[in-house]
Order: C-alpha cells, then sequence, then structure tokens
RNA sequence: GCCUCCAUAGUCAAGCGGUCAAGACGUCGCCCUCUCACGGCGAAGACUAGGGUUCGAUUCCCUAUGGAGGUGCCA
C-alpha cells in the first residue's frame, strides 16, 4: 500500500516551531516509504481567517524544503485541498451517520447550552450536552427544517461501552464512551468542524499515516467511532508530542506570579507566538540556518539509532523512523540551536559565509573596510547572524571605556604598564608604512621582543586602545589592520591621552 | 473537578529484566592563546516516591506525587 501522509495546519499567518516540526515529521514518513505527502488547509474557522495566511504556509515550507506532492496550489486528484471548498462534501456524509443513528439533529441555542455548561461547572461536574435533541420525532425535526431553524448536526456517542484507537506511539487508548460528548459535527454556519472534517478528509484523501499533536489524543476514540460507523478502516495514528518552553507563570495582565516562597512561579507551556517565542519566521529572520533549524527541531522528540546528530534532509528522508519519536513533551532550548546554527555556520565555505554575512554587516560599517577579512575572523565566533551588528559596533565607533580595561593580572597589564607600553610602541606604529595584518605583526612583535617585554604586556592594552572593549573579535593586529593606518592611531592617541 | 497521556542529569535523550546507566547542548577546571571564539583534555551532574512481581528491577504491575493535553458551533 502506498502511503499517504498529510500535513495540516489552519492558516494563522506564521508557522511556529511545534508545527514546522509536525510537518517535517510528515513529510520524512512519507518520503522515507515513497510515498506521498499532501498539504491540507484546515480553515474552516472563518472568524479566524488571516489574511495572506496560506500563502505563508507555502512559503515556509519552500523555504524548509519540504515539497509538497498534492495541494491547493500544485493540484491533484485528491482536491480541493482546502476544506473551505470543500464545503459541501461534509453534509452528506453527516446524513449518512444520522440514518445510522450515530449523528442527529440539534436546535438547542447557544443559551440553553451556556445554562447548562454553567449548571455543571457550578456543580463540579464535566459538561456533557444532554442529548436533548436527540429525543425530537422526524416530523418535529422536519418541521424545524423547514422553518428554517438554526440547527447543528451532532454525533450521538454511547452513553455506555468503551471506545479505543491504536497509537503507534501510545499503544492502545481507551475511554469509557460515559465521558465523551457528543461533539458538534456540522457549524451552524453548515461549515464542519475539526472533528467532522478530519475524518472525512483523511478518509476521502486517502491518507494512510495520520501525524498530529497529542491534543488529539483524547479525541481519537470519537473519530474512530465515525470510521466505525461509515465501516472505513482508520488511519494509522501517531501522535506527537507538543513542544514546549519553560516560563514564569504570567497573570491577566502579564504581572509575574509569585509563589509562596515569593518567587516567580516556574511553568511549562506550550511555545507560543503570542508570548513571545520565536516562530520559524521569526528564527530566520534573525539569522539562523534553515538546515540548521531543521536539524535541531528533528532531534527535539525524535532520536536516531546511532552517535550521529548531524543529517541533512536527504539523509533523514532515508533515516527517519517512528521508534525514535518521544512519548514525552520536549522543551524547546535555544542554546542547543545556537550551538547548532554556529556549527552550521562554521561548515559554510568563506562565500557563503561572505554572502549571509555581507547584509548584516554593511548595516553597521561604513564603506571600505575590508569585508572579507572581517568575515574570516567572524566565522568561527557566529551563533547567528543577527547578533553580527552588535559584535563589530565597536569598528565603526569607539565605545567609551573605563580605564580599568587595561588591568590584566595574567598578562601583568596594569594601568601604569599600560601607558608606557602605549607611549612606546606609537611611534613605532607612525612609522609604519604598509599597514598589512602581517607587517603589523612583524613590526610590533620585533618591537616587544627587543625591549624584552611579554608579548600581554603590550598587545593587551594595544588591543583594548583601539577596540574600546575586553573581548574582540580577532587580536590586536587584526583590528589594527581592520580600522586602518589613521584611524588605528587616532583611537590610539585619544585613549592615551585618557590614560594621562 | 473529571478523562487521557507522560515521568532517566538544567535541556535534548539512549536504554526496552542483569550496563561502572550511552551520547549531545549547557556548566566547571586545565591546555592553547594579546581578549573572545574555535580546538584539545578532563570533571561534576539523572533513573520522582512507596509498594509489589522476580534470583535480580531504571526497565513489568499498582498507588501516590509531579507535568502535559482534553473537557468549545477552535483546531
Amino acid at each position: 500500500m502506498k502511503i499517504r501522509t498529510r500535513f495540516a495546519p489552519s492558516p494563522t499567518g506564521y508557522m511556529h516551531l511545534g508545527n514546522l516540526r509536525t510537518a517535517l515529521y510528515t513529510y520524512l514518513w512519507a518520503r522515507k516509504n515513497g510515498g506521498t505527502f499532501i498539504l491540507r488547509i484546515e480553515d474552516t474557522d472563518q472568524e479566524r481567517e488571516v489574511a495572506g495566511a496560506v500563502d505563508a504556509i507555502y512559503q515556509s515550507l519552500k523555504i524548509a524544503g519540504l515539497s509538497h506532492d498534492e495541494g491547493p496550489d500544485v493540484g491533484g486528484e485528491y482536491g480541493p485541498y482546502v476544506q473551505s471548498e470543500r464545503k459541501d462534501m461534509y453534509l452528506p456524509y453527516a446524513k449518512q451517520l444520522i440514518e445510522k443513528g450515530k449523528a442527529y439533529y440539534c436546535f438547542c441555542s447557544r443559551e440553553r447550552l451556556d445554562r447548562c455548561r454553567a449548571e455543571a461547572e457550578a456543580k463540579g461536574e464535566t459538561f456533557k450536552y444532554d442529548k436533548h435533541c436527540l429525543g425530537l420525532s422526524k416530523e418535529e425535526i422536519q418541521k424545524k427544517l423547514d422553518a428554517g431553524e438554526p440547527y447543528v448536526i451532532r454525533q450521538n456517542v454511547p452513553t455506555e461501552g468503551k471506545a479505543g484507537f491504536d497509537d503507534v506511539i501510545y499503544g492502545h487508548v481507551e475511554v469509557d464512551c460515559s465521558t465523551l460528548d457528543d461533539n458538534v459535527l456540522i457549524k451552524a454556519d453548515g461549515l464542519p468542524t475539526y472533528n467532522f472534517a478530519n475524518v472525512i478528509d483523511d478518509h476521502t484523501m486517502g491518507i494512510t499515516h495520520v501525524m498530529r499533536g497529542n491534543e488529539y489524543l483524547s479525541s481519537a476514540p470519537k473519530y474512530n467511532l465515525m470510521y466505525e460507523a461509515f465501516g472505513w478502516e482508520p488511519p494509522v495514528y501517531i501522535h506527537l508530542t507538543p513542544v514546549m518552553t519553560r516560563d514564569v507563570q504570567k497573570d491577566e495582565n502579564g504581572q509575574p506570579v509569585t509563589g509562596e516562597d515569593g518567587q516567580p512561579v516556574e511553568i511549562v507551556r506550550k511555545l507560543s507566538k503570542r508570548k513571545g517565542d520565536p516562530t520559524f519566521e521569526d528564527l530566520l529572520s534573525r539569522g539562523y540556518l534553515v538546515e540548521a533549524v531543521i536539524n535541531y527541531m528533528v532531534l527535539l522528540g525524535w532520536s536516531p539509532k546511532g552517535e550521529e546528530e548531524f543529517f541533512t534532509l536527504d539523509e533523514l528522508e532515508k533515516l527517519f523512523d517512528l521508534e525514535g519519536l518521544s512519548k514525552s513533551p520536549s522543551i524547546f532550548d535555544m542554546q542547543k540551536l545556537n550551538w547548532f546554527n554556529a556549527e552550521y555556520i562554521r561548515r559554510l565555505t568563506p562565500e557563503k559565509y561572505r554572502e549571509y554575512a555581507g547584509p548584516w554587516l554593511e548595516k553597521v560599517l561604513p564603506e571600505g573596510f575590508d569585508l572579507g577579512r572581517l568575515c574570516e575572523l567572524l566565522q568561527g565566533r557566529t551563533e547567528f547572524f543577527g547578533q553580527l551588528p552588535e559584535m563589530v559596533a565597536f569598528l565603526a565607533k569607539m565605545p567609551d571605556f573605563p580605564n580599568d580595561f587595561y588591568v590584566n593580572k595574567k598578562q601583568k597589564s596594569t594601568v601604569e604598564s599600560a601607558r608606557d607600553a602605549l607611549n612606546s610602541v606609537l611611534p613605532v606604529l607612525e612609522g609604519i608604512g604598509d599597514w598589512s595584518e602581517e607587517n603589523l605583526h612583524d613590526t610590533v612583535l620585533d618591537f616587544i621582543a627587543g625591549r624584552g617585554m611579554k608579548n600581554g604586556q603590550m598587545l593587551w592594552p594595544l588591543r583594548i586602545a583601539v577596540s574600546g572593549q575586553m573581548n574582540t573579535p580577532g587580536g590586536a593586529f587584526e583590528i589594527m589592520y581592520l580600522l586602518g593606518k589613521d584611524e588605528t592611531l587616532s583611537r590610539l592617541k585619544t585613549s592615551m591621552e585618557r590614560l594621562g
């Protein structure tokens, strides 16, 4: 049997990382088996429509390299692939269910439902629809229908017995039907709910493996009841854990909640754009590499067989398996992503690095810098490109700095020794004609050797004096070279004046 | 509250009845070094608790605890 998987996001306008990971796993499983990867847009909630959101999904999938074989934009034999365009397909199926006694019309008003919900809550019970409309006679129903009364169609879940399903990761999951509510299948606006649409669409699109977030774990038994009612074979279910983050708990006003000990209450919650967590797009715009993000995300919730942890998409398409999928939620770790990204950046060719870094550097540096050399210095120190402007800001403008920067015990540098060192080296630098890095290096080292100094005693203060920073991407020679002779000497003199 | 699922270091995780309980990120120390970073070497750090089952439990079962998800005419 040919495997068909689907990624079915609702169009929110961005791709959050949990979704990206779901898409990735779904894609990989299809590719691994030579199957078909389908994109379906779940847009049945008209109140939540976001303009341009569907295009954003195409974009993100494309950038991520997860190409779909069927979908709204590429077509396919099982279309349409947008749920709102399949609007008319659902009602007939719902009517089939009604004929089988597995669903029924419901004319209850929202007010009545709200009231029931409130009552249940007051009694500390879980709200369940009371099947009020199940008792309506055929004639009553027809009368209301003819009169144009608004209605929904509800699933008729048995009041006793068990319902369950099998999941590749979780095994057999079973619940008492008595705990299940009669969900709405068709809404008053005629559109299906997710609860119904996923069943109809997955079946009619021939989906063999359903991979989705595990927020559906508790409703899956109800879906299986429908598959049974239709006499359809349910798909293989693979419920994926959510991607979490650690945060402090906030109240309605966004203020941190403190516990009895006065400390902020730590919670683990799902990654959420609204709460400030990065989306896939955010990461890219901060200068993360697609490959690195993919590599990190695939390992968050899945582990390969061997020890290797660097993978290209191509490799993953062969390697990915279901056994490695994890059962418990995993926390998104920015530090490890940073490490992956830095690692991928280091492996870039110098040309590629320059291509990525260029725009970030040009934003803050005036013309005339040797960007090629600068990039060489930066490549091994870049975690993500967005940090570059800050890293090189000192090259564009000399920062203010306190004189105690000169003090370094290990280099045997003090304010006094720094003053001496700088005074002595200034004429040497002034006399240099060939301001190349190599010549700077040789000349100054010769001079240091001649004076019998320790390298650090000269080089430490020199680097501070021209950079104004304790830490710099590169040493004194590299920085002086990059700044050029005029700027170096001018910075040096200013720093010396401040040293007195 | 009720229902479902989950539980190995700060994080990702291997393990699937007998292991000195992998590996990676992070942390710390040392080396390299004019700083940072890279690189090299090394260290600390975990089976939530209590009961069973078993010759033997991290591994199987139960209970508790903790966490997550569900409890929408959202998906």
